[in-house]
DNA sequence: GCCAACGTTGGC
DNA sequence: GCCAACGTTGGC
C-alpha cells in the first residue's frame, strides 16, 4: 500500500455537496470542479496509489472524515482542458472523524496547511508524517 | 449569517 | 503593473 515514491494529499468536500459517505457508496469518484490554479497543479502531480485526506469542510465540525486514493492519474478535463480532474476511490471511513480542532490542538501538526488561518486550498500536499498522524488519530475511539 | 482571507477581474 | 471592486471559501 505505501509504495516508495507515493504522495499523500488532503482534499476538501462539503458533506452536503459530497461526502465521505458519498464516495463509500460510489466506490469511486471523479474529482472535478477545482478551478484554483494552485489547487489544479497539484492535482496535476497526483499519481495512481497516492494516498489523501478525505476532508470535510464548511461542516460541524469541519474535519478529516477518512482516506480516500487516487486510483487514475490526472488528466485533463475533457470539457475543459485548462483544468484537470482525477478518479479517487473509497478507501476508509475514519471510526472517529478527526475535527479541525483536534488537528490545531496537535503540536506534531503545527505546519500542515489546513491549520492555518484563511487557508482555502481545496487541494493540498500533506507529508507522509502528517498523515501517519492523523491516520492514527481516526483509528482511536474515544 | 457574519466576516476575514484569499483569488480574480478589469480599468487605468 | 497597480489596485479597487467583486466573488468565493470556509471557520466560527
Amino acid at each position: 500500500m505505501h509504495n516508495a515514491g507515493m504522495r499523500y494529499w488532503l482534499i476538501k468536500s462539503e458533506p452536503g455537496t459530497y461526502s465521505i459517505d458519498d464516495l463509500k457508496r460510489d466506490k469511486t469518484t471523479g474529482w472535478e470542479g477545482v478551478r484554483n490554479y494552485q489547487a489544479r497543479n497539484f492535482i496535476r502531480e497526483m499519481k495512481k496509489g497516492d494516498l489523501a485526506l478525505f476532508y470535510h469542510s464548511n461542516a460541524n465540525p469541519p474535519c478529516v472524515a477518512g482516506v480516500a486514493a487516487i486510483v487514475k492519474d490526472a488528466y485533463p478535463d475533457p470539457e475543459n482542458p485548462t483544468w484537470e480532474t482525477v478518479e479517487v476511490g473509497y478507501v476508509k471511513k475514519f471510526p472517529r472523524a478527526v475535527s479541525l480542532a483536534e488537528l490545531k490542538a496537535n503540536p506534531r501538526l503545527s505546519d500542515l496547511l489546513v491549520t492555518k488561518k484563511g487557508s482555502r486550498l481545496s487541494v493540498q500536499p500533506v507529508s507522509r508524517e502528517h498523515f501517519e498522524e492523523i491516520a492514527a488519530a481516526g483509528k482511536k475511539s474515544v
